[in-house]
DNA sequence: GTTATTATTGATAATAGTTATCGTTCTTGG
DNA sequence: CCAAGAACGATAACTATTATCAATAATAAC
């Protein structure tokens, strides 16, 4: 059972209130911002609590770990290589078959990510307009 | 164009001769009892331009970067999260459908990763095994 | 409602993985 | 040969994250 204390309930707040896959280090900066002074030692143990309870959902991108809001479904992403954006996605017929290669191979799926790294469409109209150099 | 030194072609070897899932660190541990005794910064370096030259192949898998070789096909992994493990596999509908979400999204892909999280055969086995106790 | 217990915080040290620096060594074309 | 560039190895530096520990806050016992 997790207590929400005022520096958590402000981590959850920052997360809930936005769209955006956070790491540590922007998320700290963002409360800061916002007149949260939290150590970051209690950013990432914050963190960590609250994925252990559910109450935000976490993955692994690079280098870094992001976390985003649990109160929307599952959902996967495409990664623009040029910009950082990120956009999310669904597709059952995906899903449908990660758990049928799963059954096949008699693994125990509790889990999955899938992104998919690329170009997205703005990067790819500024890039257009900036060829004609 | 890749120059292949001593050092990168025993880095190549030893990838090429295994279906390891090869860190930095298990693949210097490795290079050096085998006699080939190579400075970890010259692995760093030689798997990157390695991977560049296209002669091996990387993945994020947590917090490390792991290399594979790249002559076999394109495919994604089942990650057992109790033996560490991990399976190869192939589904022609899950690439398909990538393809189709990205073009759905105007979004030029250019790669992807998909990770199942789970646990495999063996450790199933083993835990019912064990839980006889 | 004080006191004892336990949990959390924040500063900072430590760790893990990786990249940068730099002097030395190896290649290679002239 | 020999000069110029590429690669190497030791190690410092860097980034993301976790561990330590003393101080503080919350909770539980009397
Ligand atoms: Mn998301
Ligand atoms: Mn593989
Ligand atoms: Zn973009
Ligand atoms: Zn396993």
């Amino acid at each position: 059972m997790i207590k929400l204390t005022a520096q958590r309930q402000a981590i959850l707040d920052m997360i809930n209130q936005s769209n955006q896959h956070w790491d540590a280090e922007i998320l700290a900066r963002a409360l800061s911002d916002a007149g949260h002074s939290i150590g970051i030692a209690t950013i990432y143990r914050g963190l960590t609590a609250l994925e252990q309870a559910g109450l935000i959902q976490a993955m692994h991108l690079g280098d870094k770990k992001r976390y985003e809001r649990s109160d929307k479904a599952h959902h996967d992403h495409l990664v623009c290589g040029s910009c950082g954006s990120i956009e999310e996605f669904f597709d059952e017929q995906i899903e449908q078959r990660q758990r049928h290669v799963a059954s096949q191979y008699h693994f125990q799926m509790n889990g999955h990510q899938l992104l998919i790294f690329g170009i997205c469409q703005q990067c790819l109209k500024l890039s257009v307009k900036g060829e004609q150099s």
